[in-house]
RNA sequence: UGAGUAAGUCAGAUGGUCGCGGACACAGUUUAACUGUGGACGAGGAAAGUCCGAGCUCCAUAGGGCAGGGUGCUGGGUAAUACCCAGUGGAGGCGACUCCAAGGAAAGUGCAACAGAGAUAUACCGCCCGUUCUAUAUAUAAGGUUUAAUUACGUUAUAUAUUGAAGGGGUAAGGGUGGAAAGGUGAGGUAAGAGCUCACCAGCAACUAGGUGACUAGUUGGCUAUGUAAACCCCAUCUGGAGCAAGACCAAGUAGGGACAUGAAAGCGGCUGCCCGUCGCGUCCCGUGGUAGGUUGCUUGAGCCGUCUGGUAACAGCCGGCCUAGAUAGAUGACCGUCAGAUACAGAACUCGGCUUAUAGAUUUACUCACAUA
RNA sequence: GUGCCCGUAGCUCAGCUGGAUAGAGCAUCGCCCUUCUAAGGCGAGAGUCCGGGGUUCGAAUCCCUGUGGGCACG
């Protein structure tokens, strides 16, 4: 039951440095995704949507899309890694069921799934 | 019924499952924080643009002068405003009603290209009156030739008329240019004309009456004054600067060296620019540390709702009730249903009051016009 | 969030104290020169002066409003 929740936020500008120097990379229309593994037992994650993507209100809404697919799908993937997701251009239109299939598809490329 | 005008209101609702934010209550670990449970609360009418005005904080207690900047019909409202309300004037609409940066051009300066004769006063063409010269026509007179005949012819002089030229004067009706040509229309008048005179109209000044006032109405007068102040400017009035990344507290952390000066003066810095005034400071060069800190400011406020009272209204006052986001990489989402169907513009970041801009649709009230019926 | 700045030829900029032909350099195209190319010379084309509204006789310029882009902050 703990070990659903196990994953915290990637919050510093430094950190995001870090993954996007040491991290392997893929993408496909909707999101790029960076890995790296870390020390720790569990996953931490990060967002990113700039500024191209849409005013605020799309922004904040991609944002969202994104953190509810990722919450509702970690439990399938292994420990121990920093995973950043860029949103790309696309996004703006897309529906939740899009970027859900978008971030498991990528999960799969990069070899997560438990 | 149709077409409109004005002022408002709402901004999907609801059920289930999973999830997010900061408070609160309880429990546990354990002694200052974490974890769990619970039921409430949790983006907007524009949160936007940052165009104005304030609160709050620091700069000196917010000071003086000049410059600069804002505002600009009148009266009121307000913490304040470039906002709001009521009126005045102008423009538009059949109308309900809407729109207007709307002080001063008779304080001064500047600008007005091109065109045109001329651009703030002018005289090109034209019209009119004298003078001189030339030509033509007519009339009269003189003498010459000629004839029956002052019959005809030409010459000279004078007068009149017309045409042309030169030069002088008057005029601002007409012409065309221009955005604008110094009042407009009509009549009289005149050499021709002209506010030269008169009537009406427009505009100006003074006086009287009404109104707090913008202004309106009337009488009288002199006859006339280009436009531009979103050009400088004048007048009236307001205005110190920076902004919550303001500021305050706590914690952590670094390394000094060289040159000049040592009182005063000078200099530097803060207080937007300049001058004063005032406060602080030894100055310059080289080097070093930090920029993953935390707490606070941070939400009870010129607050919202309702009754009543005053006021045409904006608004103000009394009383009663309510507490309604506070994040810090930044919280509201996803899925499945139901409501016939559909969901616009759009996301708080110190807080308010306005303005401007974007906006699917639903809906209320009052009024206007047209048609029909009675 | 707050405070500022800038939009003019394909590119980089003038012009911004109102006056009609909106200029300059580079680039493009044509001709000349050269055996050919480059360089050089001559000429040409190319502009919603970011959009809309206002002031004015007249706006790239002045005023208002929107839009796009950029900069700074302890």
């Amino acid at each position: 039951m703990l070990a659903q929740n196990l994953f915290t936020t990637i919050k510093k500008d430094r950190e995001f440095r870090q993954v996007y120097k040491n991290s392997k990379s893929m993408a496909n229309k909707l999101l790029i995704i960076y890995i790296m593994k870390n020390q720790s037992e569990s996953n931490r994650v990060g967002l990113t949507v700039s500024k191209k993507v849409g005013k605020s209100v799309v922004r904040s809404r991609v944002k969202r899309l994104m953190k509810e697919s990722f919450r509702l799908n970690h439990h399938r993937i292994k420990n121990g890694y920093d995973i950043v997701f860029v949103a790309r251009i696309g996004c703006n239109e897309a529906t939740y069921h899009e970027i859900e299939s978008a971030m498991l598809h990528l999960f799969k490329k990069m070899h997560l799934t438990k």
